[in-house]
RNA sequence: GCCGGGGUGAUGGAACUGGUAGACGUGCCGGACUCAAAAUCCGGUGCCGCAAGGCGUGGGGGUUCGAGUCCCCCCCCCGGCACCA
C-alpha cells in the first residue's frame, strides 16, 4: 500500500471504477423487478448554471450525496438526479455585456458545470438529467398549461409591473434601485398590463392543511408558509357613499379581521388606484390630490419598499357614512394602501392598529378607544367611584355615544365646584391610560361602543356581524393573504405562453400536435423591450380554430414554473408521450429534498401547488411531493476592502490577503500580499461577487481533491446552520484524511490483513484487554452514535467528530497481541465504512487494502454489536445546590439509596456540607445526585 | 415595516429529552524529531485567582433542586416579502 495519501490518483481511480459499474444509476421497476429494495428518491435542489459552482452548490450537493450513499448502505434503491434550471434572468444580462445568446451562454456554462459537479464523485444517475430551456422539457410544461387554461385554473387579468420609461421594458424587482432603472437611472413607474394567474388562491385551503401532514419539515419552514398563505377570519364591512359628498351611490367594501373595533373607526383610507380616489381626483378642483394621487403610482411594487416607505396620506374630501352610526367618515388617499390586495380599501382604527396610529398622529385624525385593556377598566373603576364620590352620576349612555374620552372632557368643563385631590388624580391616571404613546393592539373588552360594551372579541365580532348582516352592510368572511401567482414575464429567455391571440375566436391554447412552441435560440436580446415582441417570424401564425390569421403570445413563463415540476420529470426524463409516465408514481413522492432556506416559501409552495395540479391531472399519486426537506444555510466569508480617493469601497478576495493575529491568535490585521499594505476587515457575509469573497471550490478540488472538500464542508458546521469558510479548517480536513490513511496503511504493512474481531469467530470476548474491551465499547457506541447523526439528526459534524475521536482512540492502543490486531482491524473497517459517505474516494480506496476483493459498492451500514455496548459500572455526577462538586465511580445496579449514601460520604461533599443537615436530595438515576442545603 | 431564524472560549462548533458548558477541529503555548525549517507526533489551553475558590452561553428579569436549553422584555446579525434564483 502506498504509504502516504493522493487525493488525486484515488479519486481519479474511485471515479472510473463507479463509472465502470454504473453504480449510480437507479433501476426503474422495469429493470429489477425481483428488487424489494425500499426506493430512496434523494433530491437536492437543481443549479441554476451560472457559470461556475460556488460554495453553496458543493454543500448542498455533498449533503444530498452523503444522505444517498448512507441509505445505499442502509439497503435502499437509491435515485439522485441532477439537472439544470436552465431559463432566467442572468442569461439576458450576459447577453447584454457579451452579445452572446443567452442559450449558447447557458449551454456552454452547463457543460462546464457537469464536469465540475463529476470531479465531485457524486453518486448521481445522469442519465436523468433534466435541461428545462431544452424544448423536449418545456413543452410538456406548455402542454399542462392549455389543459389549465381550458380547466380555467389559468386566467388573464391586469397587475402592475415595474416600468423603466427609458428603456420601454418592464423591470424585476432586482433591477430597480432606490426607485430607479438599474441601467437607465430613470425612477420607475408602476403599470398596469395584462397577465395570465395560476388560481393558487383556489388551493389555499389544501395548500394549508396539507402543511399537518408534513412531519419531515422544519417546523419553521411550515410556520413561514402558513403565515404566507395567511387564512383570516374577519368581516366585510360596507360603509355608504356619502351622497352629498360624493355626488353617487354606493359602498366602499374594506375586509378587517378586528370588527370588534368597528365603533373606533375615525376614517377611512384608500388606494390611490381606488374609484373613490379616481372620482375625488376627478370631480374636485384639487391639483394637489391629483399629483399626490400620481405621487402614489411612482416607485415600485416590490412589498418591502412600499412597507418601507414614509407614510404619507391626503384628504378626499369625500365621506362615507358608517355602517352602523351613520357617522360621517372622511375618505383619505394613502400610499400605504394597495389596490391589489384585498378590496384597496381599510377603515382606520389609530387607536388599535399601529399602521393607522402612526398616520393618525402624523395628520391629526381623532383617535377613539374602544377596546379597554384590564389596566385601563380598573382605573375606570376608580373614576367611577370618584364621580360618584362628587355627587356626579356617570351617564354610561352618553358615554357609550361619545367615548369615554370626550365624555370625560365634558364632565370636567361641568364641574361647577372645586373637585378633591383624589378626584383629580383619578381623572389624571385614567386619561394617561387612554392616551397611551402606542395603540391597545391586543383584544380586550369592549368600551364605548353602545350595545357591545362590557363584551370580549368573540361575542363582538359576532354581535356586529349580525348587525352588518341585518342592515345588509356586510358579513363574517374568511379571507387569505395569498395572492394568485402571475406568470407572464415580458421577457425573451423563458418558456412560450402556448397561447394564440385571434381577432375572431379571442384567446385560443395551442393545440397538442402543435406543441412545443419552440423559443428560436439564436437571439441576444437588447435590454429595451421583449425581443420577441419584435419578431413576426415567431408571433405571426393562424389561429387553430378558425384558421384566420393571428397572433402568439410573446410573453413568457415566469421561472419558477420550470422548478415546480422537475423533480417529477426526473422519474421519466426520456418520456416522449406526457409529461410524466408510470414511473412517476413509483419514484414520488421524493423522500428528501435538500436546499437552501432562500427557497422556504415561493419555490417550495409552487411546487407543492404544481404537484396537486398534477395530481388532478392523474399524473401523480399522493397530495405532498416532498415527504422530508432539509433547508441548508448559506456558506459565509469574511469580507477585505480599501477605499479609493472617491471613498468607494474596492473589495478584495479573501485568497489575496495576509491575516496577522497576536500571541493568542486574535486577528489584529490584514494586509494585501501583493504590496504588503494594510487593508480593511469588513463583516462576514455571503459569499457574493459584489463583495468579492467568494472561494472558488475547483481550487480547493484542485489542491486538496475533492474528499477534502467534502469533509470540511460537512465538518464546519451542520447542514441548517450557516458555515463559515475557513483556509485553516481546509488544511485540518486534510490532515485528518492523511492520518486515516496512515492508521489503514500502518495497519495493513504490520500484518496481512485478519478478519475484524466480531466477524472472524478466532477470538471471544474473554481473550480481550481491559483497554481493547474499552476500545470496541467506544467503537460501538460510535456505530450507534453516526447511524443516529446520519439518519436521524443529520448533524454530519458530529459523527465526523466522533470518528476522529475513535481513531484518536486506536492511536492510543499499542497492544501488539492477535487479539489486538483484530480489534484494530474491526475498528478501521467500521471508521471506512461510517465515513464512506462523506469521503467515497478515499474509503473505497481504503476498503480495498482492508478487505483485498471485495468492494465498498456492495457493503452495508455498520451495525452496533450489542454485546459490547454492556458496561457494568458508570460515572455518576455529584452537585451541591446544582453546583458540580465531584463525581463517583457506580456499579450501574445501584439503587437510590445507596447512591444518597455514597454521595454524602464523598469528602468535598462533606466539606461543603460543613456538618449542615441537606434538604432535599435529587437523585437522576445514571446521571447526578444533587444535595440542597 | 411584516413573517421566520440566529447570537456559546482567540476561532468553526459540541452539549439531541431541563441534568458535568466548551466534545471534535482550527489557532496559540510547550515538548519530541531535525544542522535548521516544513511535515509529523506528544502534552497544555474559557476568564479571574498563588491557592481555596469565584465568574462564565448577546443584555435584563423570571420559573426550577438545577437553565445554553423553558417564559417575559430589550439589543444586534441573517433569510424571505410574490419579476434574482
Amino acid at each position: 500500500m502506498q504509504p502516504n495519501y493522493h487525493p488525486a490518483s484515488i479519486e481519479q481511480q474511485a471515479q472510473k471504477h463507479w463509472e465502470t459499474r454504473q453504480a449510480f444509476r437507479a433501476p426503474d421497476p422495469s429493470d429489477d423487478p425481483q428488487s424489494d429494495k425500499p426506493k430512496y428518491y434523494c433530491l437536492s435542489m437543481f443549479p441554476y448554471p451560472s457559470g461556475k459552482l460556488h460554495m453553496g452548490h458543493v454543500r448542498n450537493y455533498t449533503i444530498g450525496d452523503v444522505l444517498s450513499r448512507y441509505h445505499r448502505m442502509k439497503g435502499c434503491n437509491v435515485m439522485q438526479p441532477m439537472g439544470w434550471d436552465a431559463f432566467g434572468l442572468p442569461a439576458e444580462n450576459a447577453a447584454l455585456a457579451n452579445n452572446v445568446p443567452p442559450a449558447a451562454w447557458t449551454y456552454s456554462n452547463i457543460e462546464y458545470m457537469k464536469k465540475q459537479l463529476k470531479s465531485l464523485g457524486l453518486g448521481i444517475d445522469w442519465a436523468r438529467e433534466v435541461t428545462t430551456c431544452k424544448p423536449d422539457y418545456y413543452r410538456w410544461e406548455q402542454w399542462l398549461f392549455t389543459r389549465l387554461f381550458e380547466k380555467g385554473i389559468i386566467y388573464k387579468k391586469t397587475a402592475s409591473v415595474n416600468w423603466d420609461p427609458v428603456d420601454n421594458t418592464v423591470l424585476a424587482n432586482e433591477q430597480v434601485i432606490d426607485g430607479c432603472g438599474w441601467r437607465s437611472g430613470a425612477p420607475v413607474e408602476k403599470r398596469d398590463i395584462p397577465m395570465y394567474f395560476f388560481r393558487i388562491t383556489g388551493y389555499a385551503e389544501e395548500l394549508l392543511t396539507g402543511l399537518d401532514t408534513l412531519d419531515g419539515w422544519p417546523e419553521q419552514v411550515k410556520t413561514m408558509q402558513r403565515n404566507w398563505i395567511g387564512k383570516s377570519h374577519g368581516c366585510e364591512i360596507h360603509f355608504p357613499y356619502d351622497m352629498g359628498s360624493v355626488g353617487a351611490a354606493g359602498v366602499l367594501k374594506v375586509y378587517t379581521t378586528r370588527p370588534d373595533t368597528l365603533m373606533g373607526v375615525t376614517y377611512v383610507a384608500v388606494a390611490a388606484e381606488h374609484p373613490l380616489a379616481v372620482r375625488a381626483a376627478a370631480t374636485t378642483e384639487n391639483p394637489e390630490l391629483s399629483s399626490f394621487i400620481e405621487a402614489c403610482k411612482r416607485g415600485g411594487t416590490a412589498e418591502a419598499e412600499v412597507a418601507a416607505m414614509e407614510k404619507r396620506g391626503m384628504d378626499t374630501g369625500l365621506f362615507v357614512k358608517h355602517p352602523l352610526t351613520g357617522e360621517k367618515l372622511p375618505v383619505w388617499v394613502a400610499n400605504y394602501v394597495l389596490m391589489g390586495y384585498g378590496e384597496g380599501a381599510v377603515m382606520a382604527v389609530p387607536a388599535h392598529d399601529e399602521r393607522d396610529f402612526e398616520f393618525a398622529d402624523k395628520y391629526g385624525l381623532p383617535v377613539k378607544h374602544v377596546i379597554a385593556s384590564q389596566e385601563l377598566l380598573s382605573k375606570w373603576e376608580k373614576l367611577t367611584f370618584s364621580l360618584e364620590a362628587e355627587g356626579i352620576e356617570p351617564d354610561h349612555e352618553e358615554i357609550g355615544r361619545s367615548g369615554m374620552f370626550i365624555y370625560l372632557n365634558d364632565v370636567l368643563a361641568d364641574l361647577t365646584a372645586a373637585p378633591s385631590d383624589a378626584f383629580i388624580a383619578s381623572v389624571n391616571e385614567f386619561a394617561k391610560q387612554l392616551q397611551l404613546e402606542s395603540p391597545n393592539t391586543e383584544y380586550g373588552t369592549l368600551v364605548s361602543s353602545g350595545k357591545c360594551n362590557g363584551m370580549g372579541f368573540q361575542e363582538a365580532f359576532d354581535t356586529i356581524s349580525a348587525d352588518l348582516q341585518a342592515k345588509g352592510l356586510g358579513q363574517k368572511r374568511t379571507q387569505f393573504r395569498l395572492r394568485d401567482w402571475g406568470i407572464s414575464r415580458q421577457r425573451y429567455w423563458g418558456c412560450p405562453i402556448p397561447i394564440i391571440h385571434c381577432p375572431v375566436c379571442g384567446d385560443v391554447p395551442v393545440p397538442d400536435e402543435q406543441l412545443p412552441v419552440k423559443l428560436p435560440e439564436n437571439v441576444v436580446p437588447d435590454g429595451a423591450g421583449s425581443p420577441l415582441a419584435k419578431m413576426p417570424e415567431f408571433y405571426m401564425t393562424i389561429c387553430p380554430q378558425c384558421g384566420k390569421a393571428a397572433k402568439r403570445e410573446t410573453d413568457t413563463m415566469d421561472t419558477f414554473v420550470e422548478s415546480s415540476w422537475y423533480y417529477a420529470r426526473y422519474a421519466s426524463p426520456d418520456c416522449t408521450t406526457g409529461m410524466v409516465d408510470e414511473r412517476a408514481k413509483h419514484w414520488l413522492p421524493v423522500n428528501q429534498y435538500i436546499g437552501g432556506i432562500e427557497h422556504a416559501i415561493l419555490h417550495l409552495l409552487y411546487a407543492r401547488f404544481f404537484h396537486k395540479l398534477m395530481r388532478d391531472e392523474g399524473l401523480v399519486q399522493g397530495d405532498e411531493p416532498f415527504t422530508n426537506l432539509l433547508t441548508q444555510g448559506m456558506v459565509v466569508a469574511p469580507t477585505f476592502f480599501r477605499e479609493d480617493a472617491h471613498g468607494r469601497k474596492q473589495w478584495i478576495n479573501p485568497s489575496e490577503v495576509e491575516v496577522s493575529t497576536d500571541e493568542r491568535g486574535r486577528p489584529t490585521g490584514a494586509t494585501l500580499k501583493a504590496d504588503g499594505l494594510p487593508v480593511h476587515i469588513g463583516a462576514t457575509e455571503k459569499m457574493a461577487k459584489s463583495k468579492n469573497n467568494g472561494v472558488d471550490p475547483q481550487a480547493i478540488i484542485d489542491a486538496y481533491g475533492a474528499d477534502t472538500a467534502r469533509l470540511f464542508m460537512m465538518f464546519a458546521s451542520p447542514p441548517e446552520q450557516s458555515l463559515e469558510w475557513s483556509d485553516a479548517g481546509v488544511e485540518g480536513a486534510f490532515r485528518f484524511l492523511k492520518r486515516v490513511w496512515k492508521a489503514v496503511h500502518d495497519h495493513v504493512e504490520k500484518s496481512p490483513p485478519s478478519p475484524p474481531f466480531a466477524k472472524g469467530g478466532e477470538f471471544a470476548s474473554e481473550d480481550l484487554s481491559a483497554a481493547a474491551k474499552a476500545l470496541r465499547l467506544q467503537l460501538h457506541q460510535t456505530i450507534a452514535k453516526v447511524d443516529d447523526d446520519m439518519g436521524r439528526r443529520k448533524t454530519f459534524n458530529t459523527a465526523i467528530a466522533a470518528n476522529m475521536e475513535l481513531l484518536n482512540a486506536l492511536a492510543k492502543f499499542d497492544e501488539r497481541t492477535p487479539v489486538a490486531h483484530s480489534v484494530a482491524q474491526e475498528v478501521l473497517e467500521a471508521i471506512a465504512l461510517m465515513l464512506n459517505p462523506i469521503v467515497p474516494h478515499l474509503c473505497q480506496t481504503l476498503w480495498a487494502e482492508l478487505r483485498p476483493g471485495s468492494d465498498m459498492l456492495d457493503q452495508p451500514f455498520p451495525e452496533a454489536d450489542p454485546g459490547a455496548l454492556v458496561q457494568d459500572e458508570i460515572e455518576i455526577v455529584i452537585q451541591v445546590n446544582g453546583k458540580l462538586r465531584g463525581n463517583l465511580t457506580v456499579a450501574k445496579s445501584a439503587d437510590k439509596a445507596a447512591l444518597e449514601h455514597l454521595a454524602l460520604a464523598h469528602p468535598a461533599v462533606e466539606k461543603q456540607l460543613a456538618g449542615a443537615v441537606p434538604k432535599k436530595i435529587v437523585v437522576v438515576p445514571g446521571r447526578l445526585i444533587n444535595i440542597v442545603v
